[in-house]
RNA sequence: GGCGGCAUAGCCAAGUGGCUAAGGCAGCGGUCUGCAAAACCGUUAUUCUCCGGUUCAAAUCCGGAUGCCGCCUCCA
């Protein structure tokens, strides 16, 4: 099976060919550390994670690096804003990454520098660039020439001349071309620096990216993510940098994800619509956010909205629903471990849909297919059946953990939620459990009316009640608030 | 002004030339139940925004119309 890719340089899929068989190296453009994270940047990491994990789970040697930004003109606006130091700004919010990605159970990557453990490296590559002829130095600043470069334009697909008319860059009289970008900005009162052979001063944005990503992976290397808003100019500037200076091919596969809009529009700050990863897991089990990503192509646009959400967290829940069945059916039965060709079949198929460009909600079809299966099994409580349950629900949670998904056990995935509606309505589970003892009597006795008010009065209050064969169990019912 | 994307059932959403148009949610029918609920099973688009064209054959390709959106400025 050959994996495709679609490479946003080409604008259409290309057959997976890495710069050194069986290895992929993989760098993602991360965060700037200056806020909290929001479903936004969710997004990206949850779609990289993937590609990572699925890579990985073909057999690929993935060096996978994501850098952070430690050093720019938001994190020292903090930092003034807020009077502490520009590097207590980038350490809160790199532990507050931390603390998201691996509540959503994104894995950490091989590498992840920061911009300024690398400030020498950058130094080193401007100088380069001056020394070409690429970039000039003006009181300090230095910057870019793209007339010099002649690719400048290729990913985004804008010829230079029109993107000048585009009139919509700031004119800077210092500038040569008004697209040329600042490569070093010289240093200014209040403002970290760093000594340099064309003057004290601190790196621009794209630099960082340009040097950490070849450092560690190599000139060319494979494939280069991140959000599609920054194919232009983040990605253009890197490749342009990168490119004059080594004169050579500096990525191969450039891969983007697209955007999250909340309730059809763009999720922006100045909107006030963002929606931060912490807030979302206030309400929602992280996988929620996860099987809703992954529902959705990862290069068009989603739209969060409640709804959507709700119907996804139902079916999620299914999902683990049959995982749990389909272990209660093994239970105290012994049986010989054997292959089940219908399981392999979907199996199969499964990886052929993340084969084409990562379709990770064709894929996610299989993995329901599978859970039909396994449950239509279960369903008919044949004995001999439960060696194929057994390798039906290993090749289901193989596949789902390719994905990221079933990393929780179902209690822990209802605890939450009931932990989360108990607080909201101000009373505990004791007073549940009550309730429901007081029904089960009533039941024990036949007065089923009063069994009946009993649980309509907890109906009202958001609990949903389940006589199953192991006892009452209770629930939370989706979307009260 | 320039560049690009999208339009598929009540909702979300995959599918880019040809088997029965995936999957999820909701709905409906059933199993189960004191009745329910949950869970599970079954079922739900003769048709893919509209109009032309190419083709033996199009949701899929081409042209046009309409609507929505993104990028071109920091942004995942």
């Amino acid at each position: 099976m050959a994996l495709k890719v679609y490479n946003t340089i080409s604008g259409r899929k290309e057959d997976f060919v890495p710069v050194t068989e069986g290895k992929v190296k993989l760098y993602v453009c991360g965060v700037t550390v200056y806020d909290h994270c929001h479903i936004g940047h969710a997004r990206s990491a949850i779609v990289f994670d993937t590609i990572y994990r699925y890579l990985r789970s073909k057999g690929f040697d993935v060096t996978y690096v994501r850098n952070f930004t430690d050093i720019d003109d938001k994190i020292i606006r903090k930092s003034h804003a807020e009077n502490i130091p520009w590097q207590e700004v980038g350490q809160k919010y790199i532990q507050s990454f931390y603390e998201d990605m691996d509540a959503l159970g994104v894995l950490r990557p091989d590498h992840e520098p920061r911009a300024t453990q690398h400030i020498g490296d950058m130094i080193a590559l401007v100088e380069n660039l001056i020394e070409k002829g690429h970039a000039y130095n003006i009181g300090g600043d230095v910057y870019f020439s793209v007339d010099s470069f002649r690719n400048y334009g290729q990913l985004s697909g804008r010829p230079l001349e029109e993107m000048v008319a585009g009139a919509r860059v700031e004119v800077d009289e210092k500038k040569k071309n008004p697209l040329d970008f600042a490569l070093w900005k010289a240093s200014k009162e209040g403002e970290p620096s760093w000594d340099a052979s064309f003057g004290a001063g601190r790196p621009g944005w794209h630099i960082e990216c340009s040097v950490m990503s070849t450092l560690y992976l190599g000139n060319p290397f494979d494939i280069h993510g991140g959000g599609k808003d920054l194919v232009f100019p983040h990605h253009e500037n890197e490749k342009a940098q990168t490119e004059a200076a080594t004169g050579e091919k500096f990525v191969n596969y450039w891969v983007h994800n697209g955007f999250v809009n909340i309730d059809r529009e763009k999720m922006s700050k100045s909107i006030g619509n963002t929606l931060l990863i912490r807030d979302f897991l206030k309400e929602y089990h992280p996988e929620v956010l996860r099987l809703f990503y992954l529902s959705n192509h990862y290069r068009s646009p989603v739209d969060y909205n409640g709804q959507t959400i709700d119907d996804v967290n139902t079916a999620l829940h299914r999902l683990y629903y049959t995982r749990e069945r389909a272990q209660e059916a093994q239970i105290g039965k012994t049986f010989e471990v054997r292959s089940y060709p219908q399981a392999e079949e979907i199996a199969k198929k499964f990886a052929e849909a993340m084969d084409d460009d990562f379709n990770t909600a064709a894929a996610l079809s299989y993995i329901f297919e599978l859970s039909k299966e396994i449950n239509r099994m279960v369903e008919k409580k044949d004995e001999s059946a439960t060696a194929l349950i057994a390798s039906a629900e290993a090749v289901f949670e193989s596949l789902a953990g390719t994905l990221g998904l079933l990393g929780d056990n179902l209690e822990s995935l209802e605890s939450r939620e009931k932990i989360r509606h108990l607080t909201r309505m101000g009373f505990d589970a004791s007073f549940v459990e009550g309730a429901i003892n007081d029904r089960v009597e009533a039941r024990k006795s036949r007065n089923f009316q009063k069994a009946d008010e009993i649980r309509d009065m907890l109906a009202e209050k958001g609990i949903m009640l389940l006589d199953t064969p192991k006892g009452t169990q209770w629930r939370i019912k989706s979307s009260v608030s």
